[in-house]
DNA sequence: CAGAGTTACGCGAAACCAAAGCGAAAGTCA
DNA sequence: TGACTTTCGCTTTGGTTTCGCGTAACTCTG
């Protein structure tokens, strides 16, 4: 069901408020954030968020508001922005309209991801294989260990595991059979790292 | 049902405002958009979008008009029925009420689906490991090479790969360290074959 | 091909209803 | 008791619906 302008705005205040805090707003704190002189409006709004199913709260509990989407977050429809292996067909961002609908949890936080396919079996230790579709998240850091997509000297697309150690990266393939590429942290541009793999037999 | 030229300018402009803001345009918000002077205009096309199936919306009630594609978003959910590896927890059909959303066409085939979480390492070399989920069509029967879900004299649930030879059935781990099981084709049960699989890191 | 019928697209005004707001009072929980 | 939520009646603002009327484009048919 649609919202109308000031319930959008008012649910989105709960939702993070509820997230920065872990608990909810009374109605005069959020009659006070938008300035609103009584609690009753903020009462009414709350009433229709809860018959549209956007928020759930039990009856004259203080502070019992809560967003109900949490479990059901409308699931993810991520765009499938290439291929990655050796080639670099990532820079094309937006090239196709492909997409591809991923479980929610799995794109679930708000930063931004999208969907590689995976060609070579560069990562089959890993139990990557060619074909296979990777869910990324995107960032530009990653933790040791971390699956990540990089860029090699600005041009050159790869999947492999990331180590740092000072100043120099190892990017290292699942693949006894290959070489990892170890170079100065300024030569890698991290991509993002992989969240999800999801697999069409 | 094909739209007109106006038609698609509106409803391209509605979905956009949607995807932008989280809640609908008014009548006067459109019409100003496309600098008409009027609302009964808007008002008219979106009544031919409805009846084709493009938007839906409530009576007299604001901005709650609604673009179809969004809300009725198709996708399959289906049930994680347990777990498969040696173990047998297959029988408790609808057990729990886990579940989880898979990508359309994984489960597309409306031949019943559903999810088992993978324990063990069995199907390794098939790039399929512990913790994985695999979604499974359910079937009676399987061809070569298909990796299965298979019940041994009633009992034990596994997962494997399924080679028949004339009367015996062949279930081969995609592992070297296991071995084969080779029965009578009289005492294994098919119960699916693996159509997709999804991982979270 | 011309004219008839049909549909899409447009205007403006009036009627009507729901959302959004106020303040105060009553009720409820811990 | 004090920090909350509910409820009531009332106003204003914003949105929707419907009316009648008009033009332009497309399609059907003799």
């Amino acid at each position: 069901m649609a919202l109308t302008r000031r319930q959008r705005e008012i649910y989105d205040y709960i939702c993070r408020f509820v997230a920065d805090s872990g608990y909810s707003p009374s109605l005069e704190e959020i009659a006070a954030h938008f300035e609103l002189a009584s609690v009753a409006t903020v009462h009414k709004h709350i009433q229709h968020l809860v018959s549209k199913g956007y928020l759930r709260k039990a009856w004259n509990r203080s502070r019992s508001v809560e967003p109900v989407s949490v479990g059901t977050a409308d699931f993810a429809e991520i765009p499938v922005l290439g291929t990655v292996a050796a080639g670099s067909p990532i820079e094309a961002i937006e090239q196709g309209d492909e997409s591809i609908q991923v479980p929610p949890g799995m794109a679930g936080w708000r930063g931004e991801a999208f969907a590689l396919r995976v060609r070579g079996e560069s990562m089959i230790e890993d139990q990557i294989c060619d074909g296979d579709i990777v869910v990324v998240e995107s960032r530009e850091e990653a933790r040791n260990g971390e699956t990540v997509v990089a860029l090699v000297d600005g041009s050159e697309a790869t999947l492999k595991r990331f180590y740092r150690r000072g100043s120099r990266v190892r990017l290292v393939p699942a693949n006894r059979h290959m070489e990892p590429i170890e170079v100065p942290a300024s030569q890698v541009m991290i991509r993002g790292v992989v969240r999800g793999l999801i697999r069409n037999y």
